[in-house]
DNA sequence: ACCAATATACTAAACAATTGGTAGACCTGA
DNA sequence: TCAGGTCTACCAATTGTTTAGTATATTGGT
C-alpha cells in the first residue's frame, strides 16, 4: 500500500506555510512572492499547494472579488510546539529533557546561546514560583 | 516532478532503526522481532525496508551463512543531532535557542522535568568553566 | 466587441513511500 | 529424495507528494 498522510506538514508545505505565517494572510500571488529565492514555484504549484493546505486544515481562504486569500488556521507556536512533540516522542522516547541534553551535547551551541537557555529556564522556573 | 528522497528517514524507516539501534545489530527477522506490537510488519516489508536503509547509508550489511545481518551505519545520537538541526533551521530559523523556548512555552513540561534541563544546563557550563 | 492579463479549477505526469507477494535457492529432517 | 521451512531478490500495487500545464472565466482597456 502506501504511507499514511502525515499530520505534520511536508517540506514544500512547510515552506509556504512560512510564507503565510510571515505575511498574515494573502493571495495566490502574496504567498508565492513571500518565498525564499531559493525556493521559487510555478504560480499554479503554489496555487495547487495553498489547496491542499486548506484541505488538510492549515489554511483557510476567502474570496474577495475573484481572488482567494488565505490565511493560517494553524498558529506557528501551535504548530512549532506539535513538530517538538513529534520528535521527541519518535526520537527522544518522549522525554523532551532527552532533547535538550542532546542539543546541548552537540557542539553547535556557542556558550553565548547556553547562557540564553539557561535564563529561558530560569524566568520559566521564577514564573512558576510566582503564581 | 516529484520530491528526491530525503535524507532524513521516513516514519517507518526510523522505527526499524530504532529497532536496530536497540538491538544493535540483527538479521531481518531480528529487527522485525524488535518492533513494537504497535508496528508489526510482515517478514518481506522488513527485508525491503532495510535494503533500502543500507542503500540510504543507515545500515551495513554482512552475510553470515546464507543470512544478511544488518548493523547501523549510523549512530543514534548522530542522527538525533541531525534532526533537531533540520527541525531548527526549517521552523525556528537556525536558533536552537528559540527551540528551546518554545519547548518550555509549551506547557507540557512538568517542574520535575524543568529542574532536570536546568541541570544539564548547569553541567555543561560547569564544564566549559574547567576547561 | 476584442484583446491581454489574471485567477481558479481540473488534471496529468513523475517520482517517493509503503506493503507484501512470488519465485527460487538452499538446508534439514524423515 | 522429498516436504517443509527459511532466506533473499525481484517486483507490483497503491497512495501521497510535487510540479506545472491546460481550460475556462472574468475583468479592464482601447
Amino acid at each position: 500500500m502506501a504511507r499514511r498522510r502525515t499530520e505534520l506538514l511536508t517540506d514544500v508545505e512547510l515552506e509556504l506555510m512560512i510564507a503565510l505565517w510571515r505575511i498574515g494572510s494573502g493571495s495566490v500571488r502574496d504567498v508565492m512572492s513571500a518565498l525564499d529565492t531559493k525556493n521559487e514555484r510555478a504560480y499554479t504549484s503554489v496555487a495547487t499547494m495553498m489547496k491542499i493546505l486548506e484541505e488538510k486544515g492549515y489554511a483557510s481562504s476567502e474570496r474577495r472579488e475573484r481572488t482567494l486569500y488565505y490565511a493560517p488556521a494553524v498558529e506557528k507556536s501551535d504548530y512549532e510546539g506539535r513538530s517538538l512533540k513529534n520528535l521527541s516522542n519518535a526520537l527522544f522516547g518522549g522525554t523532551p529533557t532527552a532533547l535538550v541534553a542532546r542539543l546541548v551535547d552537540d557542539g553547535e551551541l556557542t556558550d553565548e546561546m547556553i547562557q540564553e537557555i539557561k535564563e529561558i529556564i530560569e524566568t520559566r522556573i521564577k514564573k512558576d514560583d510566582g503564581s
